[in-house]
RNA sequence: GCCGAAGUGGCGGAAUAGGCAGACGCGCACGACUCAAAAUCGUGUUCCCUCCGGGAAUGAGGGUUCGAUUCCCUCCUUCGGCACCA
């Protein structure tokens, strides 16, 4: 008691005379120059330590780095430093997604350059990156947008182009007609779906682009055996494949035209009563009778305004028009008419149905509505369907009827081939040649055609004689020319501009064009992860003794947003890659985490034209970069995400001075203390220090191995005060307290590197830095308890707790429970039914 | 609409094998220090009641279980994605 009183009057005195205080911005700095300086955190190959890649996703330079980017980055850096201090040779990169439609939007916004705009955004974004105290290796940086990188990006493109892996094709852009241009679904607002920059309604416009063929990859792609990829996003690109088994059966219009059908209920096709199309199906026109062509072009326009998703909609009132028009029902050469419907997508199956509406819901409404004939063909067990009057269609099991040979065949709810009566009628159309086994996806091919400027060019050449060839290798890459003028309203500049598509023949010499189209910019971040590996490789995408040592991909993180759009790219590109011979393995990144959103305070979500942005670098500014970062990792659950809480930071502030405060008493010794010079704590004091100590390494290294970021920290500051106590009851200069502080700052060295570096090295006098020191390791006799307090429940009340030494075994646990005072009370007298012990936990007696 | 996720004190969150609901922190209240304030330190803080004791409570309702924040079903709300934002 009197020595830590003496302690505190002397800390008193000098923090007058010396300047001790805690001063992040300074410390802060100095330890960030040295670091770089000293190569700290370059990662080379080393053969003699186990690699780690930690990946995470690289951003686009949109302006400022906004305090969403620290919630990406931050935790996975205190991971990336946890595994290095583990003893992992770690690389941790860090790049920039250049390419992209917001730099066209400055540009005709502000009059500025895509390029000017993107390169102005990267090094303020460097910059501020640079404040964080991460350990991202700079000398790897990759930036998409610069020519050493978009080289690889269009040798790509034609390596897939090479191996029959990208094709033309026809589909449909949002298309502004006063602007000229493409939209992005960004790009059009509201319901009335107009051009956000004009205002005009929005129509849709068929335009030949690229695809790669990435539905190929659809029955791979459902496979995740070799990842360790979370459930959530297993099933969301499950579900986004959306692969189905069925039959594809041929109608026959009036006229001879074949109309190819996706069923996944070839047992219904006798019930087929009509046929519907999709308004932008290329028979529609050929089908319609002149004196519905009026309604039926009508239709088409109306539909054509409407998005996918409005389309698709199941609570929707279906609509459609009939065309006049006939096919025959190849099972049973009935006469059934054609329709058209909204509902019925190009992009899905094959743009036509076969309607069975006694046992598809939407069927059914739709010939409710429109006086369709309705025929049973499935009678559930029990029930006599009348197509007249049923309220429902029937969409189960059942036995098939009114379907030729196959009356009296069983069917079941089972979906594909393990259906008998599926199975049966497939088996049947193959035989006839009507149709055969199919399996349907919802996954598309990769459209990945922008008409834009800023974005690799589609390194492509079009003849009049030899069509498309790929510029030769050689002459890669194709440039972005930079003088190109941004028209506020027109097509892409490159289109425009005088000179640049006009080029030669590769396969003849004589005059052709290029492809005025860019990639999409998901193509380029497709393979960042293996630019990363030699940025300035000129030889080829990568350097193969890096990819050999580094990939594949240990752990991944990013949004969750990324579900299945990037991250059912990467994974494609890979595995074509792999088809390739240019990469090994079948799948690029091992272990998947995803982190949630930060909102805003108001939880709304945070975006420029709301004005709720939080900006690190006035925290930064005000706390340290160390603060900042151990409030990113504490105020939520990191894979949930929250919305942001600004007064929240002065806990951790608070927590982070307590712990500069505790380390920098001038009467503090990180020293043991000779016999009798130390504190007067008791045994069971140190005893108790030690215990937090270990418990805190033990919780603290599973929370970091498991990504939970906020119980780390709180796990510090637990042990934090524990100290304090301990400081309290004397325990400074004793070996159990030196070894307090030793491990204290080798947990805190990923959450907040400079203040550790900082007491490490210079208050505690260690050797630099504490970045290199080896993680602690748990002395689990030390974690052990002495004693175990159990509750102990009366019908599932805790009415007690006793305490009970830690190596009790359960009778020891059920008598001392049965011994308490409190628990008889409640027992009044009753005999205990049955008495539960869980797992030394808690007691439950039941009456 | 479809697919996915989440709902716990005034707030962010914890509870890591179905076993003590509310760790840690914010905020708030009271106290110490101070001429005063800030900072710092200490104590308290889910709600309700008849307050040395008891009851209720993890979005709502139901189910399984000796026991449910945790598992199952229905519903509600919020968030993410829906293929040209990245």
């Amino acid at each position: 008691m009197t020595a830590t009183n003496k302690n505190q009057t002397v800390e008193k005195t000098d923090q007058t005379s010396r300047d001790i205080s805690y001063n992040p911005r300074v410390m802060e700095k100095k330890w960030q120059a040295k670091w770089e300086a000293d190569k700290l955190y370059r990662s080379v190959i080393d053969e003699s330590r186990p690699k780690h890649y930690a990946l995470t996703m690289l951003p686009y330079p949109s302006g400022d780095l906004h305090i969403g980017h620290w919630f990406s980055m931050i935790p996975p850096d205190a991971r990336a430093r946890f595994k290095r201090m583990q003893g992992y040779n770690v690389l941790f990169p860090m790049g920039f997604d250049a390419f992209g439609l917001p730099a066209e939007g400055a540009a005709i916004k502000h009059n500025i350059h895509p390029k000017k705009w993107t390169y102005e955004n990267i090094d303020r974004m460097r910059t501020q990156m640079r404040s964080m105290g991460a350990m991202f290796d700079w000398e790897r940086e990759a930036v998409s947008s610069d020519p050493e990188y978009y080289k690889w990006t269009e040798w790509f493109f034609i390596q897939l182009f090479k191996h029959g892996l990208a094709y033309r094709k026809k589909a449909m852009v949002d298309w502004c007609p006063k602007d000229n241009t493409t939209l992005a679904r960004e790009q059009v607002k509201g319901e009335e779906r107009v051009c956000e920059r004009c205002g005009t309604p929005v129509i849709k416009k068929e335009l030949e682009q690229w695809f790669f063929k990435a539905t190929k990859y659809a029955d791979e792609l459902l496979v995740f055996d070799e990842i360790e990829w979370p459930q959530t996003v297993r099933t969301l690109q499950t579900n986004w494949i959306g692969r189905s088994e069925g039959a594809s059966v041929i109608f026959k219009t009036e006229q001879g035209d074949e109309i190819e059908i996706f069923t996944t209920r070839p047992d219904t096709l006798w019930g087929a009563t009509f046929m519907v199309m999709s308004p932008e199906h290329p028979l529609v026109e050929k089908v319609t009778t002149p004196e519905h062509k009026a309604a039926v072009d009508e239709y088409k326009l109306q539909a054509a305004r409407q998005t996918d998703i409005e389309r698709e909609a199941t609570d929707k009132e279906k609509t459609g028009v009939f065309t006049g028009g006939y096919a025959i029902n190849p099972v049973n050469n009935e006469r059934i008419p054609i329709w058209i419907a909204d509902y019925v997508l190009m992009s899905y199956g094959t743009g036509a149905i076969m309607a069975v509406p006694a046992h598809d819901e939407r069927d059914f409404a739709f010939a409710r509505k429109y006086g369709l004939p309705v025929i049973p063909v499935i009678q559930p067990e029990g029930a006599e369907l009348n197509g007249e009057t049923m309220q429902a269609a029937h969409e189960h099991e059942g036995v098939m009827i009114n379907s030729g040979p196959f009356n009296g065949t069983p069917a079941t709810s089972d979906k594909g081939m393990k259906n008998p009566a599926i199975k049966a009628v497939v088996e049947w159309l193959e035989e006839k040649g009507i149709g055969k086994r199919s399996v349907n996806y919802r996954y598309r091919d990769w459209l990945i055609s922008r008409q834009r400027y800023w974005g690799a060019p589609i390194p492509m050449v079009h003849c009049e004689i030899h069509g498309w060839n790929p510029v030769p290798e050689d002459q890669l890459p194709v440039l972005l020319p930079d003088d190109v003028e941004w028209k506020p309203t027109g097509e892409s500049p490159l289109k425009l501009h005088p000179t640049w598509k006009n080029t030669t023949c590769p396969v003849c010499g004589g005059p052709a064009v290029r492809e005025t189209d860019t990639m999409d910019t998901f193509m380029c971040s497709s393979w960042y992860h293996l630019r990363y590996l030699s940025p300035h490789y000129d030889k080829g995408p990568f350097d193969e003794a890096e990819y050999n040592y580094w990939m594949p991909v240990d752990t991944y993180t990013g949004g969750i947003e990324h579900a299945t759009m990037h991250l059912l790219y990467t994974r494609f590109f890979h595995k074509a890659l792999r088809d390739m011979g240019i990469t090994e393995g079948n799948e690029p990144m091992m272990q998947l985490r995803n982190q949630g959103m930060v909102l805003a305070e108001d939880h709304s979500k945070m975006s420029k034209s709301r004005g709720n942005v939080v900006a690190p670098d006035v925290l930064v500014e005000k706390y340290g970069a160390d603060t900042v970062r151990a409030y990113i990792m504490f105020f939520a659950r990191w894979e949930m995400g929250a919305p942001w809480d600004s007064k929240g930071i002065e806990g951790t502030a608070r927590w982070i001075r307590r712990t500069w405060t505790l380390f920098t008493d001038p009467a503090e010794r990180s020293e043991v203390q000779p016999e009798g010079q130390a504190g007067p704590a008791d045994a069971e004091t140190l005893r108790r220090l030690r215990r937090k100590v270990h418990q805190t390494v033990r919780n603290v290294s599973r929370d970091f191995e498991n990504f939970e970021f906020n119980t780390v920290v709180s796990g510090l500051m637990e042990l934090l005060n524990e100290m304090y106590k301990a400081r309290e009851a004397g325990a400074s200069g004793s070996p159990e307290w030196v070894e307090a502080q030793d491990i204290y700052v080798r947990l805190l060295a990923p959450v907040a590197p400079h203040i550790a570096e900082e007491l490490w090295t210079v208050q505690m006098g260690r050797p630099y830095s504490v970045h290199q020191q080896p993680w602690p390791e748990v002395d689990e006799e030390a974690a052990k308890e002495d004693s175990i307090e159990i509750p102990v429940q009366v019908n599932g009340k805790v009415r007690d707790r006793v305490i009970v030494p830690a190596e009790a075994n359960e009778e020891q646990i059920k008598a001392a429970a049965l011994a308490s005072e409190t628990v008889r009370r409640h027992l009044e007298g009753r005999e205990p039914r049955k008495v539960i012990v869980a797992n030394r936990r808690l007691v439950n007696i039941v009456v």
